[in-house]
DNA sequence: GTTTATTATAAGGCTTACCTAAAAATTTAA
DNA sequence: TTAAATTTTTAGGTAAGCCTTATAATAAAC
């Protein structure tokens, strides 16, 4: 079964290096590792050949980058991805925090044929339900400005943008306390010795530790006037 | 990256065996091989295997059938399959000659979840794009009344119900004729020395090669009153 | 009943993607 | 600048799915 074009591991490889090197900065290995849950020397060994294909650049004992190549194929995994997170969530109506895993399986054995229809099926949407921007077909994303929660201060106001990057456990935790896109949020205070931000958000105060906080984010409203 | 559940390959020699041994007679492993495009050694490698999962039994020089466990995994692929290619035919608007192909890909990165709320979606369809029956969630399959086309006499008619096994190939030439399920059928006459079937079709006559005509199941109108 | 064709097995190999354990290289922190 | 932590490499293995070539077993045809 020569399925060339369908190789999920490389997919998942490009896809992962995407988003720990969101923000120009290099993937550690020990991370990309950790993040698709196989031993550093198997994702040592990947990625040489992934660098052999051109879609990788290595710096030792820095980490990797996406070659323009990677990225681009990492940015067509990533449309496919969203796409079919917004046919889930707004026509098969299936929960907003399982759909990220469905669409994990689905975003490798997509056609661009059947991307390319559900696109416009689906009226071309801008972001995925989690508010992250879909890639266009030629893999260029909208430059996001928004802020983590995590780097906000006290006193500061806004809605939330988008959850990124995404996990179930992650979605889950946030969907079960109505913490979506959407949501206004209030920065109420920081607990001292990096403890939990105190955030209300759409009413009701929580108290999200900083990584959960790092994962949110958030539109600010400026009202320095 | 361990998706257990979703091994194309497997599933494949399922569909595949379910295909050839439908008629409740034994899949040669040859035949098996060729519509997979493997090796007769590979394919009997596979077959091993599956037999020890308690998937397949193989009668030596004989062929494989599905055990029930197998019968009701290959039902649940086929399922998906012929949903796919629902909703690619009826909402994505593509080409009803190449949708076998993409869900052949959809089909094993398909959630059970996935696959009921899209079900629901398609409001239960009873028959795929070409006319083969949708098993139901747990693998019951409605029987079929139907004839193949190369089983008939000249004199006969009906209406095309289906076409099976289906193929890019056969699906493209069909296509490119307008030899649809619904078509109204007339069998002329059939050449000499096993020679194409004479058939009108839609008005127009086809002369089809008896291996063709194999693929294509009619119903016929019965006028024997 | 012997020949021929089909089917199965044996033997040896390949690639991808994973693993563990141990050693070496490099960076960072004390 | 030396010690500690991180990162990389080496070495040896596993399993799934493929491959070819060659031989053995069985079934079908003559
Ligand atoms: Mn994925
Ligand atoms: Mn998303
Ligand atoms: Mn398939
Ligand atoms: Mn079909």
């Amino acid at each position: 079964m020569k399925h060339e074009s369908f190789n999920e591991s490389v997919e998942m490889y490009l896809k992962t290096v995407s988003e720990l090197a969101a923000g120009n900065d290099l993937a550690p290995i020990s991370a990309l590792a950790e993040r698709l849950g196989v031993s550093t020397v198997s994702a040592t060994e990947m990625v040489h050949r992934l660098c052999e294909k051109g879609l990788l650049d290595h710096t030792p004992y820095k980490g990797v980058a996406l070659t323009e190549d990677g990225r681009r194929r990492a940015q067509r995994v990533i449309r496919r991805h969203r796409l079919w997170e917004c046919f889930l969530v707004d026509f098969l109506n299936l929960p907003w925090e399982k759909v990220h895993d469905y669409a994990c399986r689905l975003e490798h054995a997509t056609d661009t044929a059947v991307t390319e229809a559900l696109a416009a099926f689906l009226n071309h949407p801008q972001t995925c339900p989690h508010g992250n921007p879909i890639p266009s077909a030629v893999g260029d994303v909208a430059a996001a400005n928004d802020t983590p929660l995590g780097d906000l201060q006290p006193g500061d106001h806004g809605a939330i943008s988008r959850i990124y990057p995404e996990s179930l456990l992650l979605l889950d935790y946030l969907a079960a306390r109505g913490i979506l896109p959407g949501q206004p949020v209030e920065f109420e205070e920081i607990a001292p010795f990096n403890g939990p931000l105190m955030i209300k958000i759409g009413g009701e105060t929580h108290a999200l530790g900083q990584e959960i906080a790092a994962h949110i984010f958030m539109e600010l409203t400026d009202d320095t006037h």
